[in-house]
DNA sequence: CTGTTAGCGCATTCAT
DNA sequence: ATGAATGCGCTAACAG
């Protein structure tokens, strides 16, 4: 309820002073009066006014956190996207800004939420390229791009190495000794991310002779779950073992393929991607790519603070590595 | 970039006309000028500034969401928690307010961000009566209360029948022929909803004639993840079925039964709480107590816009029923 | 139906 | 080291 103006008269000082003390302007202050304010603060309950302060500086201690999503959804339903948008918002508490989390398929809204909240910078996760490219906010605000491989020159990422988290993939699973391989995506037409781990594993398999059928690229998991595909996959093209983009894939991958009657690892291996906590739920718990979820959203609130201090700093692009995870969905492949 | 006073200057109006056509007051504005003034608005992109709003005001569009957390926890690691704000977040946005994210053990923190944003509301999930007692804000704002059982005059309350679901969980597991069984709770110290789960429980068990041993109340699951005192609790009182207070806590003993040697549902069986997605992905899929999250978070939401709309109304209890969804991890006890 | 006026609470010059 | 004055962009009460 108290307002500087309150405090100001009460300490018989003026109003600069007071905001001045608020905001830790200490040297422009006796210290005296500092802590003569400060108790007065402490015992008014004094909170800041966010609206006003905002408008006085034109900028809010908000950040934007934008996922992509297809229209309503529920976008914490996605794993991956819970634990992420999750660790993010603890990192910007820690850093005393105010996560303002925006899903979204229509980047029009999220052009006008930039602007109407005057909000210090904006994280986005997942976005594919086609939809970033008709927000023109982006250039002129800090911003980190993540998961995904929108590319204009002079902006700020963070992303894993999704590529050579393909190629470790094919590498561990024909180090198995797979031949006959499968690949589930999220949305291989839409998302950068699956397409990048396809290449990659695509790639690694090429070297040590095997291919990659077009028929054994799974583009969205709604096909794996309709149990008429899926069998006519196992049956058609036999993979001994199936890469997914996601762990959340891999399970549902898991529950179908019990579903239809194969055992995994002993008929069919399993490969996920992220080791969420998911990861270790399923049954046989999942062998999987693993990237550092804290790490990551630690790197990309840090990337952004430094940027939102400094304006003019250079941009920056930081590239995660993954890791093999072994659990009990992959196992070795036996002729026969 | 545009602002309301340039819009009223180039249409040659006042600022209050062209206030009056964006909050849709048009009873105000002659239909010509009310055309002229938003055609003008769509060329400038204008956006209005939710900062200047909100001090005007003294009221923002921005609704605070507070969940019990430890520490800095990340607590969309909480498979029912990342479901439940992400339906709210979708039911809030569809009413063109925005949620504000916040979790805390440590509820001084959120009396000042509910003062400092001038927020509109306030939804709260699954906080403790002892936190929330410290709370002044929340008489004085309009305020939903979701999983929790703080009681003081004058609240907005959504709940789900958690007496009535221990109660069905009771029914459900005796009728199955079960006699020895278990309860395994998140905080049982500190979680209401975990408490009036149990009381149901162990009620409708004593009708029964069967009595819950106190050793068999794991308080908290981070005692489940022990193989000592699971392989204790199993030894010692050897229960047929162990009913849990969530799906992620069921989804997790699976784990660390599968771990012991123990098979689900041969050995035991196992009763979760939610019927959250995960369910589906453990093995077996979870038997468990369902809610329906997405409209819980519906009514929420309405509840909150009815007495933002109308300062005055009456203070509204809600209760939604639960019921059992049968999967495979009960089995029918066949004695010896 | 339209315009004028006066704040909302704060940060930020510029004086002193 | 401190204060007075100005404006951020908008809403709302009041006049016309």
């Amino acid at each position: 309820m108290a307002t500087l103006k309150e405090i100001a008269q009460a300490a018989g000082v003026s109003l600069t002073t007071v905001s001045n003390v608020v905001n830790g302007n200490y040297h422009r202050v006796s210290s005296d009066t500092v802590e003569r304010i400060q108790s007065l603060i402490r015992q008014s309950g004094y909170v800041p006014n966010q609206a006003a302060r905002s408008l006085a500086q034109r900028e809010s201690r908000i950040i934007a956190v934008i996922v992509q999503a297809i229209e309503n959804e529920n976008i914490f339903r996605n794993p991956y996207t819970a634990e992420y948008v999750g660790a993010l918002t603890v990192e910007l508490y820690k850093n005393g800004y105010f996560p303002l989390i925006r899903y979204t398929d229509d980047y029009r809204d999220v052009e006008g939420d930039l602007r109407g909240w005057n909000v210090a910078g904006a994280i986005f996760s997942g976005a594919y390229s086609r939809h970033l490219k008709n927000i023109k906010s982006l250039t002129t605000m800090p911003t980190v791009f993540t998961d995904c491989y929108f590319r204009i020159p002079g902006i700020n990422h963070v992303g894993v190495d999704d590529e050579a988290g393909g190629q470790m993939a094919a590498e561990y699973l024909a180090g198995m000794g797979h031949r006959r391989m499968a690949f589930v995506a999220n949305s291989i037409e839409e998302s950068e991310v699956d397409q990048h781990r396809l290449l990659g594993f695509r790639a690694e398999l090429a070297d040590r002779g095997i291919t990659l059928p077009d028929q054994c690229v799974i583009p969205t998991p709604a096909n794996i779950y309709n149990p008429q595909t899926l069998q006519e996959l196992m049956r058609r093209d036999a993979p001994s073992a199936i890469f997914c983009t996601s762990d959340r894939v891999a399970a549902q991958l898991v529950q179908a393929l019990h579903l239809l009657g194969y055992r995994v690892p002993e008929d069919v291996s399993v490969l996920g991607f992220d080791n969420l906590p998911l990861a270790e739920l399923t049954h046989p718990p999942l062998s999987t790519l693993a990237q550092d979820i804290n790490q990551k959203a630690k790197l990309v609130v840090d990337m952004l603070m430094r940027h939102i201090r400094q304006k003019d700093l250079p941009p920056e692009r930081t590239l995660l590595g993954v890791w093999l995870v072994e659990r009990s969905s992959v196992r070795r492949y036996e002729e026969g």
